[in-house]
DNA sequence: TTATCAATCAATCGCATGATTGAATATGAA
DNA sequence: TTCATATTCAATCATGCGATTGATTGATAA
């Protein structure tokens, strides 16, 4: 007969301090259990944001919004400062992109209704060949790639990788007249769901450009420590 | 004056597939909110194991262990299969030990409380200089490292790594006459908050014996996809 | 100081979640 | 078929969470 033991911390004897552990954890998945607190996230993926800018951002009431990022808060995946009458938000932690890739990597292979939006609203995703974070590293340097920020103006202001063009999506039939067609681009905007970039690349190839998508976007190229250029 | 733009992916136009995506991501995390899930997926990452296997192991009610795998499968965490009589209930997919490592290293270095439990719970932790997986593997192979499995023998028996041998805590003092002097010892258990190894390699070392941890534990080596051996 | 603005707090309402109990399925064995 | 066993379902209750409103704090600027 087999035979579970109880624990690997021996809760028989003192207390329960795994208990206590996972009562920690689990607060912190609720944090992340909401759809307004996953999109706060993602757009503090972007760089620090003051609570009013969230709130405009996601369309929610400011009060509600500010409780939202509390909780973020409490779950310790969002810390604040202060500066002059705002106050700041950002991301805890290098390590909470990365925490918001796993959820949607389990996601996309484990929940249907996922695999079918990302399907139809992300079909070319196989067909762009995106390009990795060190790929694109090495074609920079040698290969002389023409590097696309397809995010808005305020977000590239506050940061973008070094030597991207800021072109957003309306400028982007202006940009085709301008770009040069003799060498590649890649695209990127703000990563995971937003398909800003996708769109860029498609209209260029359609433009007869070589044009790929670089497989992660902004908050992970950040997250990931590597240079950043503001302004 | 900096604009945040809506979204991604336009939800002014599409209804809101972000949204529906995000209302998806939250319903997974919502599954994860919960201390007796996350203790139900912990010992789901040993193997596959039945409700009444899980309602003893963690002593809660059977029916309330049920709801909970119930939710857990909705959420696209676990999935079943029935063998006889029995339901047998498993991770659904390798990357799941995965997400649960991202929200174990968020919280670690970002609430205080876990940082706290932590240190009273694994003050040697940095002490016993972890083993990495791929250092284990070379080890094995070109040191004749001896490695150890302290978990209970249920577990062991339903599959441990490559020519493990099974110690539990109690037969550890024996196990301690017998072992050879002259070979470095490696133990490891179910990994993340389970201290049988580090009991353990302080246990061994005490005896005099040259004794590491594996980093990781049986979960994690099982979810890289690496070789187990059974019974 | 006062006025103003950003953000939080407090109180309320409605709804979802978790625990518990007992009844209902479904499978395999007698 | 009937019985026993493993699991789920259904009903209930208490509690907690999310949204909304309006009041309050804290910091800057006049």
């Amino acid at each position: 007969m087999i035979e579970y033991e109880t624990d690997g911390l021996r809760e028989s004897s003192s207390g329960s301090p795994k208990r206590r552990l996972f009562a920690q954890l689990a607060a912190m998945a609720r944090a992340l259990g909401h759809e307004h607190r996953l999109d706060l996230l993602e757009q503090l993926g972007q760089g620090e944001r003051t609570v009013e800018a969230l709130a405009r951002h996601s369309g929610l009431p400011f009060a509600n919004t500010s409780q939202h990022l509390q909780q973020l808060r409490r779950g310790g995946l969002v810390a604040t400062r202060r500066s002059g009458k705002h106050i700041l938000y950002r991301l805890s932690d290098d390590a909470v992109p990365g925490l918001l890739a796993a959820l949607r990597r389990v996601a996309e292979r484990n929940l249907a209704e996922v695999q079918q939006l990302i399907a139809t609203h992300f079909t070319s995703r196989d067909n762009l060949e995106p390009v990795s974070r060190e790929e694109l590293l090495i074609r920079l340097r040698d290969d002389g790639v023409v590097l696309l920020d397809m995010r808005p103006e305020g977000e590239y202001a506050a940061g973008h990788l070094p030597g991207a063009l800021n072109v957003t999506p309306d400028q982007l039939d202006a940009a085709i007249q301008t770009l040069p067609r003799d060498r590649e681009i890649v695209a990127y905007c703000r990563g995971a769901y937003c398909v800003l970039s996708f769109e860029a690349v498609e209209a260029l190839r359609r433009s007869g450009f070589r044009a790929r998508r670089l497989e992660e976007g902004f908050p992970e190229w950040k997250a990931a420590g590597l240079a950043v250029e503001v302004a």
